[in-house]
DNA sequence: CTACAAGTGTAGCAGTCGCTACAATTCGAG
DNA sequence: CTCGAATTGTAGCGACTGCTACACTTGTAG
């Protein structure tokens, strides 16, 4: 049992569980194990959450490209919204959960977190950028519009308050 | 000494130090008292943190209004770029550490934390709606808009890469 | 078979946590 | 002054934290 393949796991349990109050002994027995071995494998807490954040950061993209249609949205407006509703489906909750407990960290000087976060960022920009409407005039710069919008309609999503960023965006001209 | 006589330093305390891993010794030894008070006058911890939750939402109007100047910008994106320019200096850099705690803690499920966040949000959006620029044709929907995008700008300030809404928005129609 | 490294269980350390029991003090109303 | 309420200090409980010491069992290479 090496720890890269403890990583799946752990994983799933911070996915379910948060990341800012996680502690070693729940988190090892909800995986099967101990303490005692999640230290033996990872060195220390703070390795195993950063093994754990750079895990994620290296899955993220190709669960991005498998949850996403293809379809290729005809105007940036209708692809902000797709992309919004595939986001805001329940598979993606727990995600989004932990999303947010990695920018509180990395807003609290862990650079770990940060640095895992910007990771994560760039790939769903990249991403955005291929998935832009292909008439798009600039889509590198539009790319970063959507990319600020989504992440604003996110935030207000933890609020109950979607609405105000998907009314805010239905009446734009973008 | 009543307990809202000591919300003021507890602000301070928790504006500097964070929200997320607060305990009540450092936090009773940071503003003079001892843990034993903060629970005599507050009842729990979660009543504390409710109590300052709410004297935090409370306070954040005003302090807006004597923080931001009452220039009225010529078009939404200028009025998007001078409320960041603002919102990134140095007094305001706290309070968005703060911010993130609270997001983080609303999206892991604390109600508490939502309905602060809720009021602070709101008071926001009230105050971008009465700054919109004097000519625009829908304010209302403009103010949704403009917040979505601060805030994903303030999202990726945390990340050091606010310069991606900044082009984004610069290069935007709005 | 031997020897050595890798892996694992048990027990515990020193610290922190929210919170409480108990007692002492202070203070204003009668 | 007297009595009861409000306030405060001390000490500690039980639970939890990351982490470690020590012993033990494996598995494998020579």
């Amino acid at each position: 049992m090496t720890p890269e393949n403890l990583l799946p796991a752990l994983a799933d349990y911070v996915l379910q569980h948060g990341l800012s109050d996680v502690s070693l002994r729940p988190l090892a027995k909800a995986i099967g194990t101990s303490d005692r071995m999640l230290l033996y494998h990872f060195g220390s807490k703070s390795a195993l959450i950063a093994a754990l954040l750079d895990y994620l950061a290296r899955n993220y993209a190709e669960a991005l490209d498998t949850a996403f249609p293809q379809a290729v949205a005809a105007s940036r407006k209708e692809c902000v919204m797709q992309v919004l509703a595939i986001v805001r489906t329940d598979p993606f909750r727990p995600f989004m959960r932990l999303w947010w407990d990695i920018i509180a960290g990395a807003a609290s000087g862990n650079d770990a977190y940060r640095e895992s976060a910007k990771v994560i960022a760039e790939q769903l920009l990249d991403w955005f950028e291929a998935h832009m409407p292909q008439d798009d005039p600039d889509p590198k710069q539009g790319a970063k519009l959507l990319f600020t919008l989504i992440e604003g309609a996110l935030m207000l999503d933890v609020l109950d308050q979607g609405h105000l960023a998907d009314a805010g965006i239905a009446a734009a001209e973008l």
